[in-house]
DNA sequence: CTAAACCCTACAAAAGTGGTAGAGTAACCG
DNA sequence: CGGTTACTCTACCACTTTTGTAGGGTTTAG
């Protein structure tokens, strides 16, 4: 289908890193960029986005650096995906953020294609609207 | 997440034609253009590719045309998709087809983010590979 | 023979991706 | 109170992908 963004992968990792962090804790950019090997000056975009979204603070200064601002059973993966890559739905009449009418489609009720990806939509809502960062530090390794 | 391209939704759309036009039957690049609402130089490259892949043939001249190489029910979403847009799974570390390691990645079996894309590659497949033409002309809406 | 239809390659505008660069602002420390 | 550290903000840019368009060439029915 596609991957997922670069962008939202570090976005994740941080996020997960904080969460790991412990409650209260805080890091430095500088900290998780090079723990987690994400370029510096990219992290802050990223991170400055997440705070503007609510997720994070921040602490500026000397011994300043970024905390979780909810717990992280109150954080998701869908909620960060679709923060920094937008809507989740493979196809626009889809999503729910951001439903646009297929420009090629005459009819969405009777349009194959949406019935399918409708159930797809489902399926990947199901995983990532219900996986808080703190579960995914515990779920076991499956096979794929 | 991502959407899927344009392109693989005009192959899906053009392929569920040739289900619908039913067995043996074939179709002209300016016929499924027209009903599809589809650019017809790019349709002719799309079909082109699932021709070369061997999902379609094609008769060329006067009366030509493209009919399925298969039945409806032997070829699937995911075999579509994949052909058109490439590897399904949303990270390179998580593809069957074109399994890459993850550059940032530090240890695979320990990576949260892949824990969680792993349920949704595998939710997904589900769906796509189990999928085909034949069965999306008879799937019922469901409520998104 | 000729018109219709598929075959093939090349090109390109626009958007998206994955960053860099550099100057500004706040806070702590001695 | 000055300097250093760390976050803030805007701008820019190289590269790739996407979504086509253009324009021939080749095959076949009639």
């Amino acid at each position: 289908m596609a991957l997922i963004s670069q962008k939202a992968k570090y976005g994740l990792r941080a996020l997960v890193a904080l969460a790991k962090a412990g409650p209260g804790a805080s890091l430095m950019i500088s900290d998780i960029a090079r723990d987690q090997a994400i370029p510096k000056k990219f992290l802050e975009q990223i991170l400055l986005e997440l705070k503007r979204a609510g997720l994070v603070y921040s602490k500026r200064g000397r011994l300043g650096g970024y905390g979780l601002l909810r717990a992280p059973e109150e954080i998701t993966f869908g909620e960060v995906l679709r923060l920094i890559d937008g809507p989740i739905a493979p196809l626009p009449c889809l999503s729910k953020i951001a439903y646009r009418r297929c420009m090629d489609c005459g009819d969405e009720a009777n349009c194959e294609i949406r019935h399918v990806f409708a159930r797809v939509t489902l399926a990947t809502r199901e995983v990532l609207d219900r996986t808080s960062l703190a579960a995914s530090l515990s779920i076991p390794e499956i096979a794929v």
